[in-house]
DNA sequence: ATACAATAAATGTACATACATATATTTGCG
DNA sequence: CGCAAATATATGTATGTACATTTATTGTAT
């Protein structure tokens, strides 16, 4: 199924174009993957996301703005969904002493435990999406989007 | 600026790990910086998506469900961004006379000019995001998506 | 023709998000 | 030191979103 059928669209106005309506529906076709595998567990892609961070600092604390500054989304809202995660007991937030307008977030046992019933599915939905790309072809679709994520970069003083 | 930057994180585990974030985090910048262009107007992306496809129509109206096939995101709620657009005299909405299940969306004059108005902010944007890639750079990154695409869409019936 | 499934759109609800603002605390400069 | 600017987080508000359900209409099989 090709971007068109994706689209329902016979054309688009230049291949320029259809790279980017590619660029955006892949990341969509993840995200709704993700959600789906999540959803059973109650758990969402952006919770997901700061709960894969925390185990990353292997039970180190991560003031909250660290984390802001991790996640694919910059999510202004981070507290709240920090929130949710300390209601479901999943991580622990504790004020930073050193510094008290910080609020320092560390991931608990019960959060290790669901991460670790997600790490299956999801490894499998991200390998099982690169599945027909050799390493070259991983590396070349990098260095490309690397480029473009420069050129965006730029553009944000633009507009 | 590199992904690694961007996300704060001194290394992936994997290249592959390394290329789904750069998938999501180039489509999250196309998305913000679309937003940024789009808010003076008053328009969010979605309502831009669905401008654009019916002015794609030249005039012709299309049932509400068609413009959502041909959205980016499936939008469950494309009724109320409809909404959206009839108040503010972007389009009109008619019930099908053939089939009265049915509502059609056509593009009106009020909405033809604002979408002449973003049309050079958002070419650039999409132009400037592809500056430095050549003409084979785009075919081979999109060729490469494309595969990745289709293992998305088998995906879909595995979750 | 009637009953039942399929389809199109709208709506209810809980939650997520963007963006602006508020609150508390720390830093730095005179 | 004392005070303004900067920083970290939280909150208010409007809107967007996913997902389930509802309502209206059409197609289809008997």
């Amino acid at each position: 199924m090709n971007i068109e059928q994706h689209l329902h669209q016979p054309a688009f106005h230049s291949e320029q174009h259809r790279l980017k309506f590619l660029i955006l529906v892949v990341a969509r076709q993840f995200d709704s993957l993700a959600r789906r595998i999540l959803k059973p567990h109650g758990v969402t892609p952006p919770q997901y996301n700061v709960l894969r961070i925390l185990r990353g600092q292997k039970g180190r604390p991560l003031a909250i703005q660290s984390v802001a500054e991790r996640m694919i989304d910059p999510a202004s809202n981070i507290s709240r969904i920090v929130d949710k995660l300390v209601e479901k007991k999943w991580v622990q937030r504790t004020p930073c002493k050193h510094d008290r307008r910080r609020a320092d977030v560390r991931i608990l046992p019960l959060g290790q435990t669901l991460l670790q019933g997600l790490d299956e599915p999801m490894n499998r939905l991200f390998s099982g999406s690169m599945a027909n790309l050799d390493d070259k072809a991983v590396l070349t679709l990098s260095a490309h989007l690397e480029k473009v994520l420069d050129n965006t970069d730029d553009l944000l003083n633009q507009f």
